[in-house]
DNA sequence: TGATTTGTTCTCCACTTGTTCTCTATTCTA
DNA sequence: TAGAATAGAGAACAAGTGGAGAACAAATCA
């Protein structure tokens, strides 16, 4: 969203001014600061920039002029490895990657990392980085996240048929599996792949 | 478009005076600036510069006098496509892309788009973009982008011996290539892999 | 609990700011 | 030299902006 020159003006009044070790400031004190009189004022001129991202909406609370973290927004969460036979491991939230526009979905994506090589016939490797749209539904063909018995994740080709959900490695090794519909849980479809050949 | 010659010497005025960390300014500041004594003419030569793509458009609003950022500095360079047989297709100069930090080796790197299927057991595919360190030289076992006899450009693993250079591909019903050292030129190092599984 | 603080919503109004005109002067061009 | 293109001045306009202040509701405090 484009702001207007006041707009900017009062973000970098709040950027030199709030510190950040003590308690956010109210809209009184920040009128003071800005030198207006009115609180209603002030309010529209906080939503704007709320709207652009750059304050925290502040959810019902008092106190609650914060100003987002620069870069929080920058790419997207990094949530942790994927492997057949285990569950997404949690990684300390906050942890994000930058990724390219060209690879994200329309809707809000993650980042896994791909721990072993059950899809190595995709070209999806053990270590690779895939981009997955969080997701609940998937077109057959696609290549999911599927939470299994709420228990284990996994990444796999899906096939979805009458009374049964197909997902199928990508691995001459290993076959596919067949569940029932309700044992699976899609939470996302593959949009993107990232690999790094570090030095 | 093609602009006048005033309309070339506001730009540049525009360029050297407007500072990045302030306001952008509006117009009755840029008459004063400009020496022009209504701000219907400055509108004129605005809206030229809009047109041109130098200018933010207003879209309405009230915020000031924006030049469009240059936003040649992002990404890196997509130089164009790279199959086993041909030189690189060289891509109308200028066209960028985002990469993460990650991918990106210590020096200068550029994207290319693989064509083919000749290291597909590397799980990079047809219509892959792979990320290139620019570099000269190369170790043994890395995959770098060679071009043989200043003629064709390929994505290859290579091998050094004294001698001779063997470029071997990863594609079953593909074989190795051998070749005298002075036919090889390295263009440079495969340092990240980007695929997207657009919808 | 009642009083107060604090964020939110609303209306109202002044005025800034970008836009659109018309008119004139100057320069370039066929 | 006539005509076109370029530049600028200035008037008039409308929409968006910025601010004041009242009224309200929820959170917080006493």
């Amino acid at each position: 969203m484009k702001l207007t020159r006041r707009q900017q003006e009062i973000y970098r009044i709040l950027r030199d001014n709030i510190d950040h070790h003590q308690l956010p400031p109210t809209y009184e004190e920040l009128c003071r600061m800005l030198g207006l009189k009115s609180r209603g004022s002030l309010h529209k001129h906080i939503q704007a920039l709320v709207g652009a991202g750059l304050v925290e909406p502040m959810e019902g609370l008092k106190r609650g002029i914060r100003l987002v973290e620069p870069g929080a927004d920058e790419g997207i969460p990094y949530l942790g490895r994927i492997a057949a036979g285990r569950p997404i491991e949690a990684v300390g939230q906050a942890e994000r990657m930058q990724v390219p526009d060209a690879l994200l979905g329309r809707g809000p994506c993650y980042v896994l990392q791909v721990s072993g090589d059950s899809m190595i016939d995709e070209g999806i490797h053990d270590g690779d980085y895939v981009v997955i749209e969080a997701q609940v539904q998937a077109r057959d063909g696609d290549i999911v996240v599927a939470l299994i018995d709420n228990e284990e994740a996994t990444l796999k080709r899906i096939e979805q048929r009458p009374g049964k959900v197909i997902l199928h490695p990508a691995n001459p090794s290993m076959s596919a599996m067949i569940y029932e519909p309700q044992q699976v849980r899609i939470q996302g479809v593959l949009r993107g792949l990232l690999r790094s050949y570090a030095k």
